[in-house]
DNA sequence: TAATCAGGTCACGAGGTCAG
DNA sequence: CTGACCTCGTGACCTGATTA
C-alpha cells in the first residue's frame, strides 16, 4: 500500500514514530522531539501549511504536524507488521475510494459522518485528507492519504464501531490549507470520525459483522494507552490539546471505550514513559493494566474478549478475502480459494513467487488469527500495538533491559527516563518475557553463497540490491 | 559528475535552488531573490549573455538567467541526492557522450530532439532546461520525475515516448536538440545490458518481472498512463507538456534517454517525494570523496543473500554497473571516461574495492524506488498490495505505482510563501517577476493533477502485477 | 527468514561570514 | 557586491534490533 508521508504528503517511506511519514519527516521528528526547545517559533503565527516543498521552511509547524498526526516516541513498533495492519490499510483505502467516489455523487450524503478524527486516527486520516470532497480528479491528495495508519482504522473501529466512517472525509488536505493549523485545531473540527470503517464496502460476507471485527473485535490489544503515542493531542508538548480538548469530548463518547478513555482522559501525556505507563493506568484503568509494558497486549484482550472468539475464527485472511472479493468481481466464492493459498502461504515462505500463480491461486496470506482477547500474548496485530519495543520494558527484566539500554540509549532523555521509572513497572507483565528471546541471531548463514535464491523475492522487498562489483565499484557520489 | 553553471557556464559547486550553479551564482540568487526591486534594469534591454565573465555586469539579466534555468527558492532541496538520481546522471552522461560521437552521423534521426546545451555540459541540462520551453506548471521536479528519468531509460527501450527534448539549458540553446537522444542510447545499444535490463524475462531468475518492465512487457493491463509513473515523461503531467512541446510527438525516443528528459522536464526539481537526480557537479572538495562507498555494503547482503539472481540483482547498482560497463574501455565507447571517473569514485571510498573488483562482490545498494503510479486499475489486476511501504526497490515495479500520482503533487506552498513575498516585490522588474509568477502558477497546477492520481496508485509491483493477474491471491508483503 | 523501523551516518545544499 | 568558505539542518541510505 501506498501510504503518504502524513505529515509533508510525500510518499512515505513507512510508518513512523507512530505515523506513516516520509525519511525527512522521520528523520525531523527524531532530531526535534528531543530538542524542542531548539525550535524557533513559527513565523506566521503556527499556520504554515505543511507540504512537500515547504516543509523546511518552518520548524515549528512542521513538528506541530508531526505532533498533530500522532507522532510520538513512545509510539514507535519494531519488526514486521501484522496482516491485521494491511489489512486495515486495505480496508481503508477502499473506503476511501468508496467515499471517493460516492461522494462525487453523493458529497452530501454522508458528509457529516466523516469526521476526522480529531484524536483518534487521528493522525492518520484526519489529517489526510479528505477524499470526498474533490471531485476525483481534484483532490488535493491522494489516496494514501486517505488509507489511514492501519491504527486508525482500529481505533475507529473501536469508536465508533459501528459507526461511521472513519475518515477523511475531508479534510482536505493538508496541503491546501488547512490542515494543519494546529491551532485551529482542525482536529477538533473534523473531529467527526466516523467511520464506518470497517464496512466500507459491504462486504458480502462480512457485512454483518464480524469479519471485520467491529470494534470489539478490535484486536485487543489496542489500548488507549497506545493511543496516546499515536496522537498527539496526547503529546506533551501539544499542550494546546487541551485545546483540542473540547472536541475530544465530543469524540469521546464517540469512540467507544478505549479510544474515549485516552482521548479524554489523555489530555496530554509526558513523554516520558510515564506515558505509558501513565497512561495505561489512566486509561485503563487498572483492570486492563495487566501488561504493562507493552501496552499492546495486554489486556486489550481484556477489553475484547468475547468477539475475539469468534473473530478468531476470522482471520485475517478471511477479511482479506472478504475484502478482495468485494473488489475482484470474478472472484467468487471466497472459501474455497483460500484454504489453498493459505496452504502455500505459509509454505511459501519463500517463494512467493508469483509466477505460479496463474490463475487463482492464491496466496495464502498467513495470518496469525486475532487471538482472544485473552490472550495475551499479545501479539502485536494491532496496528497500535506497541510491542515490545521495550522500552516499556516492563517485563523483561533481561532483556528488555538490554535492548532497551540500547537502543533508547541515545535519544532522548525523555525516553530513557521513562524506561527507568518504568523498570520499576516491570513487574506486572511478564508476557514479554517470550518476545525477547527470539533474537537469536539468524542469519548469516548463508550470504556467502548468495544463491539462495529465494529468488525473488518478491521482489518487493528488495531493497537492497546486490551488485557485483564487478570491476570498478561505481561513485556515486556525486561530487567528485 | 561534473556539471557546469547553468547561469554562467563556470564549473558547477552544486544544485542550488533548483539548477547546478556555481557558488557565486547561488550566492546572486539567494540575495536577489528575495530583494528584486533593488536590482536595476537592463541596460542592454535584457539581451545581456551571461558568462563566467561578465555575469557580474548586468544584475537583471543574471538574475533572469537564474530564472530561466529553473531557479528558484521553492525549488531547493536538501539532503542526500538520492542513488537513483545518480544513476541517472551517470546515464545520461553516457548518452551524451555517446550522442555527441554519434550525432555527426545520425543527426537527422532525431534531430529535434536532441539539444544540446549550450553550457556545458548537457548532461543535466535536463534541468536546466530552460523553462520557457515548458508551459508552466510542467516542468518535472520531483525527485521522482527524476527517478522516472532514470528509469525512462529502462523504459526508454521498451516504449518510445519521447520527450521533447528540453532544453537547453542556456537559453540560447534551447532548441538544440541534444539530447540525450537516447536514440543514441549507449545503453540501448550496449543492448545486450539493456536488453537484460529491460527485459526481465531474460533474466534468469527474474524473468518475469522485469526490472523495468518495459512497456511491452507490461501487463495489458497497464496503461500508458501507468507508466507515467517511471517516466517523467510517462507521467501524466508530463503528458501535458509533451502537449506543450512541439516535438512531444516525437517523445517516444525522447523517452528514451533519460537525459533527454531530464532536459526537457526538468528544469527543476523539487525535493518531493523522490528525489531528484542531478548530476553531481564537480567540485571536489576534499570531503567527498571517500564516501562512496557505502553504497556498497556488505551487509545489505543480508538481505539479499542470493544472489543477483534475483531481482534484487537488478537494482539501481546493477544498473550502475551496466551502464559503467558500457562506458568502459571494454565495452567500447564512452567508456574510457567513465573508467576513469569510475575509478576514482571507488578509489575514494573505500578501497577494497578496488581489488576485489574482480570478481563480484555484491554490493548492496539501497535505493528507494521511485514510485510509480499505477493505475488504478490496476486494481484490478492488482491484488491488494498490502506492503507498507512503498519503497520497492527492488523492481522496478515498486516504482510504478505511486510515484506518479504522488510525485506531483507538491508544492505549492513553498512556492506560495515564497512567491507570497516575493512578488509582493515584484515593482522593479517585470519581467522577472513574471517569470516568478508563472513559476508558482505552474506548480500549483502540476499539483492539482498530481494529486489525482489516484488512478495510479496502484502500486504494484511487477510481482504483483503478476499476481494479479493470475488472480487475485494477495500479496502480504509489505511492499517493497 | 522476511519485513519493519529506530537510529546512525554522512552526502548535500541553504545561509551566513567576511576578505576582497 | 561578490563569492570562497563554513556551519548546520536535511534526508537518502545503512545498520541493527525486533517482530511475524
Ligand atoms: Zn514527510
Ligand atoms: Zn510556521
Ligand atoms: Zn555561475
Ligand atoms: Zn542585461
Amino acid at each position: 500500500m501506498n501510504q503518504t508521508c502524513k505529515v509533508c504528503g510525500e510518499p512515505a517511506a513507512g510508518f513512523h514514530f507512530g505515523a506513516f511519514t516520509c525519511e525527512g519527516c522521520k528523520s525531523f521528528f527524531g532530531r526535534s522531539y528531543n530538542n524542542i526547545p531548539s525550535i524557533s517559533d513559527c513565523k506566521n503565527n503556527g499556520e504554515c501549511v505543511i507540504n512537500k516543498k515547504n516543509r523546511t521552511a518552518c520548524k515549528a509547524c512542521r513538528l506541530k504536524k508531526c505532533l498533530f498526526v500522532g507522532m510520538s516516541k513512545s509510539g514507535s513498533r519494531y519488526g514486521r507488521r501484522s496482516n491485521w495492519f494491511k489489512i486495515h490499510c486495505l480496508i481503508q483505502e477502499q473506503r476511501q475510494a468508496a467515499d471517493a467516489a460516492a461522494q462525487g455523487q453523493h458529497n452530501h450524503l454522508k458528509p457529516p459522518n466523516h469526521m476526522v478524527s480529531p484524536l483518534g486516527p487521528p493522525g492518520h486520516l484526519g489529517l489526510l485528507g479528505h477524499p470526498g470532497m474533490y471531485p476525483p480528479g481534484l483532490y488535493p491528495r491522494t489516496k494514501e492519504e486517505f488509507l489511514m495508519l492501519g491504527l486508525d482504522d482500529y481505533k475507529v473501529h473501536s469508536n465508533s464501531a459501528t459507526s461511521p466512517s472513519i475518515s477523511s472525509p475531508d479534510s482536505h488536505n493538508s496541503d491546501s490549507s488547512i490542515d494543519m493549523n494546529m491551532r485551529n485545531n482542525p482536529l477538533l473540527k473534523n473531529s467527526n470520525l466516523n467511520k464506518d470503517l470497517f464496512l466500507p464496502l459491504s462486504f458480502p460476507g462480512i457485512g454483518s459483522f464480524p469479519v471485520m471485527p467491529p470494534p470489539t473485535f478490535l484486536p485487543p490489544t489496542m489500548q488507549p494507552s497506545q493511543f496516546f503515542g499515536y496522537h498527539p493531542f496526547y503529546h506533551p508538548s501539544m499542550i494546546k490539546s487541551s485545546e483540542l480538548s473540547p472536541t475530544s469530548s465530543s469524540s469521546t463518547h464517540i469512540l467507544s471505550s478505549p479510544l474515549s478513555n485516552n482521548s479524554t482522559n489523555i489530555s496530554r501525556f509526558t513523554p516520558n514513559h510515564s506515558e505509558e505507563k501513565e497512561i495505561d493506568s489512566d486509561r485503563e484503568s487498572p483492570s486492563f493494566n495487566n501488561n504493562n509494558n507493552n501496552i499492546t497486549n495486554k489486556h486489550n484482550n481484556n477489553h475484547i474478549p468475547n468477539g475475539m472468539k469468534s473473530a478468531e475464527e476470522f482471520t485475517k485472511r478471511f477479511y482479506l478475502d472478504a475484502v478482495l472479493k468485494t473488489q475482484q468481481p470474478d472472484n467468487g466464492v471466497d472459501g474455497s480459494t483460500r484454504n489453498d493459498k493459505e496452504a502455500e502461504l505459509t509454505s511459501d515462505g519463500c517463494d512467493d513467487d508469483e509466477e505460479e500463480e496463474e490463475e487463482e491461486e492464491e496466496l495464502v496470506v498467513q495470518m496469525t488469527p486475532p487471538r482472544s482477547p485473552v490472550d495475551t500474548k499479545a501479539d502485536q496485530d494491532n496496528p497500535i500495538d506497541l510491542s515490545m519495543k521495550i522500552r516499556s520494558n516492563s517485563t523483561m527484566s533481561s532483556k528488555s533491559s538490554e535492548l532497551g539500554s540500547v537502543k533508547q540509549t541515545t535519544d532522548e532523555s525523555d525516553d530513557e527516563k521513562h524506561s527507568d521509572n518504568e523498570e520499576t513497572d516491570d513487574h506486572t507483565t511478564t508476557t514479554l518475557t517470550t518476545m525477547i528471546q527470539k533474537r537469536s541471531h539468524v542469519d548469516h548463514n548463508v550470504d556467502g553463497n548468495g544463491d539462495e535464491v529465494k529468488q525473488f523475492e518478491s521482489t518487493n522487498d528488495i531493497k537492497r540490491m546486490k551488485i557485483q562489483i564487478t570491476t570498478t565499484p561505481l561513485d556515486l557520489t556525486t561530487r567528485v
